[in-house]
DNA sequence: TCGTGCTTTGCAACCGGTTGCAAATTCTGC
DNA sequence: GCAGAATTTGCAACCGGTTGCAAAGCACGA
């Protein structure tokens, strides 16, 4: 059925080296000998065998993408930008859903079963922990969106979490908001730690400012909306800290549904600045993910690191700066 | 570096047939040789090389998941699904983003390079020509959201556009709407024109009813508020149909932002019934698509075909019903 | 104990490529 | 026209698996 190595070979009337060697670029071929494989290739619509090949040169350019967030808009973006990234460097991207995976041990048997050359880990809610797995089975790991630290066990690319929790704090506070609430997203996410552990730290010197938490139990709407109606229920803050712009926009939906306003009896921010935040039904005021930056350098970083042959320098982690967008949901 | 069959038959003394066939079910194997195979090999950590495998099997368990739908957030669930039913069967989708491809032969070369077992063209714009190519190219493959036709070149999985039409009309009359306006996604998507159709035949049953129509840009909240203005720019309808809801909250946007509401202004009904679609900023009257069920097919579909050796059944298409979910865009 | 039939095993060829090496060819300069 | 160097070519082994086939091993009844 297919056409192979061996019926250009035979068309073109030479040996099988000189068709792969044609086709593999720096190899020693004459224009002649190039000229009538090409026009054989071409007559038998040839197509070598990557996979084939990948057994000798231990090179599939494939790149497991791994994620559990396909509930969060924001990551369609996130996932038109990795294929992109990743095609401009002739990589093609295995889709890992890790959605109803609860065991890391699976994904990390079926990549190297595919001979992955890399993986890119994207999602903000899964430890580094997990990340490190991968990188301990010898496949060369990027964690994007990951857990910022000093010396991370893999290289990481993301946001600083702890200074965006700051950050929305220094918003609030300059709005002369003093009762003020976080709503997280899971509280196993480390990305919902961290934020709300920075926006702690910024609200701890102000003595007269009183802080409450509240961890939504997904990074979706439902779960936004359903943590601020029990906010809601009892007794709601001035203004919150959304983790994230999704949760702003189901926390906002149940604000309203309570017949309270935003953000005349509540503030918001959020987090992300998502295509969507700027749409006029929302006009979230959020913190801006510089996201193509973020997932072009996560491509850069794992591009370079299947070029090196050897050891591997130190994971390093890369943070990118993000700045408050403001738009309507503070007063 | 990777542990291989022969280090596994090395260490179990035994053959790397033997080996083989203690990981090819069905192959004859003792229980004795099996246990020693099985705890080598444990204690290597050996995964067996699909690629290699598929070298001898012809299987690669790869399927392409085709799409350019990459700016519609009903297409994050599309993935979600398409990845889960995949992975349920034990097979990996290759994400091919084609937003900047314009030559559909690029993507064949590649998936043919890539062996995958079939391709699922995962698209409502994309016309049932690009489809038919991979299928001339020898690749089983699925149209999901594709054109319904008596007798396509293709497998199709969807929707009735033409009858989807036909509902959003009698929705629309049924509140006496008069003045009526479809505003299209691209006019090059068939999903597009054949909604229009539908829609287009059962108000010409009305001679007291005037249609207007235009086209937006592409299935995006930009596109839609763009073409809205437009719309309100000299003599709006009195209400309008949107072939996406997308569409129809940019749609929204521009109405709101003209100083008039919806749906006392102007009404709306939409397509596809989007998760967002419910959200209360929102409230879309709009045509349910069944996205789980659509999704579903088109994976048993393709996986039945790659069950099947020789030639193929007939292609055929699959369609699905609609409803319409009455929310709050109507009068 | 031997012959029979069934199961298990290893050999070797193959899947579709790549690549080191030595032989064959072409190119230099004289 | 020729020696020597440089380039091109094909052979054969290899990448990591699978599988048809024949030989080996086994259980069983006579």
């Amino acid at each position: 059925m297919a056409v192979t190595l061996k019926d250009v070979a035979l068309r073109a009337g030479v040996s099988r080296s000189a068709v792969s060697r044609t086709f593999t670029k720096g190899a020693s071929v004459s224009q002649k000998t190039r000229d009538k494989v090409l026009a054989a290739a071409v007559a038998l619509n040839y197509q070598p065998n990557i996979l084939a090949r990948s057994l000798s040169t231990r090179r599939t350019k494939l790149v497991g993408l791994v994620s559990n967030n396909f509930h969060n808009p924001v990551f369609l973006q996130v996932f038109d930008l990795f294929t992109r990234r990743l095609q401009d460097h002739g990589l093609r991207p295995l889709l890992v859903n890790l959605s109803d995976e609860t065991d890391p041990e699976a994904s990390i048997q079926l990549l190297r079963q595919y001979s992955v050359d890399g993986v890119i880990v994207a999602s903000s809610t899964l430890p580094p922990e997990f990340s490190k797995l991968f990188a301990e089975a010898g496949l060369p790991v990027v964690h994007t969106f990951g857990r910022y630290a000093e010396h991370p066990d893999v290289d990481t690319v993301g946001i600083d979490n702890f200074a965006c929790g700051r950050m929305a704090a220094a918003a609030l506070l300059s709005q002369q908001y003093t009762r003020i609430g976080y709503l997280g997203g899971p509280a196993s996410a480390t990305s919902s730690r961290d934020r709300l552990a920075g926006f702690q730290a910024e609200l701890d010197k102000r003595s007269d400012v009183q802080l409450s938490h509240r961890f939504a139990e997904a990074y979706s709407f439902d779960a936004g909306r359903t943590a601020m109606l029990q906010e809601l229920s009892t007794d709601p803050a001035e203004a919150y800290f959304c983790a994230d712009d999704v949760l702003t926009i189901g926390a906002m939906s149940a604000v309203r549904s309570s017949g309270r306003s935003v953000p005349e009896d509540i503030g918001l921010i959020g987090l992300n600045d998502m295509e969507m935040a700027g749409w006029d039904s929302f006009s979230l005021t959020t913190i801006h993910q510089p996201i193509d930056a973020i997932v072009t350098a996560s491509v850069d970083l794992v591009v370079a690191k299947l070029g090196r042959e050897g050891p591997q320098d130190a994971p390093k982690a890369h943070l990118f700066p993000c700045h408050v967008v403001y738009r309507g949901t503070l007063r």
